[in-house]
DNA sequence: CCCTTTACATACCGACAGGTATGTACTAGA
DNA sequence: TCTAGTACATACCTGTCGGTATGTAAAGGG
C-alpha cells in the first residue's frame, strides 16, 4: 500500500469528458475504433485510465459517445446546417450545398475520409449498437435531403415523378462513395469531380422552364 | 528438445498456399485486414503457423497477396466480365451489368459489403502497398468503364459533351457507395435503389434519338 | 542409399491491448 | 468541522496478438 503523493487532477468532469470525448473523436478518425488505443486517446487528452473509467463504463461506450456527440455534430454543421440557408429554389440549395463541400474540403480532409462512412464501414458488421447510432444520423441526412427535394416538387421547381427519399439515398451514398474513393486515391480532385456530376444530375431533376 | 512425433502435413506447397488465401480472404472480408486473426485464418484452412509463415513472410504479404490474387478476381468476374458482353450499344451494357448485379445481390452480401471497398477504407490511410494495389484494382474498373462510355460516343449513341472518366469515377463511386450505406442499413433494398437511380442517370447521357 | 532442401509442425516469446483493484485528493452538504 | 461521495491517479492483471526458434518428416538429386 504506497502512500505516494498523486499528480493534481482537473477536478472539472464536463470538461474532462469532453476532453476524452475530442481526444477519443481524433483516435478514431485516424485509426478506427478497432485499432484506436485508450492509451493513445489518454496520452492525448492528458488523462488517465481512471478518468476514462469514471466517465465510461468501456472502450465500446466512448466510442458511442462520439458518434453521438461528436461525430452527429460534425453531419449538421457540415451538411445539414448549408440546407438551411435556402435562398432561391429547393433544388439549387442542395446542388449549394454540395458545391461548398466540393469547394472548401481539405487535402486532409479527403485523406482522413468521412468520419461516418469510416465507422460505419468498420463497425456495422461488428456492433449493433454502433450500426443503429451511425444509421440514425444517416438517416437524418437524408430526410433533410428528401425534405427539401418534396419542398421542390411542391413549389414546382422539382418534376413530379421523382421519389424524394430514392434520390435522397442516392446523393447520400454518393457523397460517402466519393468519400471513399477519394481517400483511397488521395485525391481532392477526384472528390470534386465526383460531386460536380452529382450536381449535374441533379440539374437533370428540374422542371424544364424552357 | 523433445522428439514427438508431428502430424501429418499435405506437403503441396500450392495447394496450401491456396488455402491460405481462401481462408485469409473471408476473415479478412469478415473482420477486415486489422482485425483477421492469424489463428484463425489457419484454423479455417486447417494449417499450422509453420505453414503460414512459410510461405508469407508476415501477416501484411498474406492481405496483400488476397487482395492482389482474390479480390482482384472478384472485381473482374462481377463488373468487369459482364461488361464484355456487350450486345446492343455500350451505355446498355453498363446498365444491364449494374441491372444484373441489383438482380442478384444476396441479403448476406450486401451486410458483409464489397471487400474491395472495405478493404480501401480500412487500408489505405494506413499501408501505401495496400493503397496502391487497391487503387489500381479500382483504377482498372474506372478504365472499363471509361472505355465503354469512349466507344459509345464514337458510335454515336453517348453525349459528346460528356467526360467518360470522369462519369466512369462517378459510377464506380456511387456503387462503392451504394455498397456502403446498404451494408450500414442492412438492405438489399437500398442497394438496388441506388443502382435503379445510376440507371436512370446514365440514361441521362444518352443522345436523345426521338 | 544418403543427404540436402523443402515444407511444414510445435512451442514459445515479448508487446500491447482492454480492463480492474485500490488508493488518494478534493468538495459539497450537514 | 467533519464526513461521505465524487473524481480522479496508479499499479497491475490477463488474454491475445503477430512473430520466431527450432524441430521433424517427406521428396529429390547424386
Amino acid at each position: 500500500m504506497p502512500k505516494r503523493p498523486l499528480k493534481r487532477r482537473l477536478r472539472e468532469p464536463s470538461i474532462t469528458r469532453e476532453k476524452l470525448l475530442q481526444a477519443g473523436f481524433i483516435e478514431m478518425h485516424l485509426n478506427g475504433f478497432q485499432a484506436a488505443s485508450l492509451d493513445t486517446i489518454l496520452a492525448r487528452a492528458e488523462m488517465t485510465k481512471g478518468a476514462l473509467y469514471h466517465h465510461f463504463p468501456d472502450k465500446a461506450a466512448l466510442g458511442l459517445a462520439v458518434v453521438d456527440e461528436v461525430v452527429r455534430g460534425f453531419l449538421l454543421e457540415r451538411w445539414l446546417g448549408p440546407l438551411e440557408e435556402s435562398g432561391g429554389d429547393p433544388l439549387a440549395a442542395i446542388q449549394r450545398a454540395l458545391q461548398q463541400r466540393a469547394d472548401s474540403v481539405s487535402a486532409e480532409e479527403v485523406e482522413l475520409g468521412c468520419p461516418l462512412n469510416n465507422l460505419a464501414q468498420e463497425m456495422s458488421p461488428l456492433d449493433e449498437r454502433f450500426r443503429r447510432r451511425i444509421n440514425a444520423t444517416l438517416d437524418a441526412w437524408t430526410d433533410g435531403l428528401a425534405a427539401v427535394l418534396e419542398r421542390g416538387q411542391k413549389g414546382g421547381s422539382v418534376r413530379p415523378d421523382v421519389d424524394p427519399r430514392r434520390i435522397a439515398s442516392f446523393i447520400v451514398s454518393s457523397v460517402e462513395g466519393s468519400y471513399g474513393m477519394a481517400k483511397g486515391a488521395k485525391s481532392t480532385r477526384l472528390f470534386r469531380s465526383n460531386l460536380g456530376v452529382l450536381i449535374g444530375f441533379l440539374e437533370t431533376l428540374r422542371v424544364r422552364s424552357a
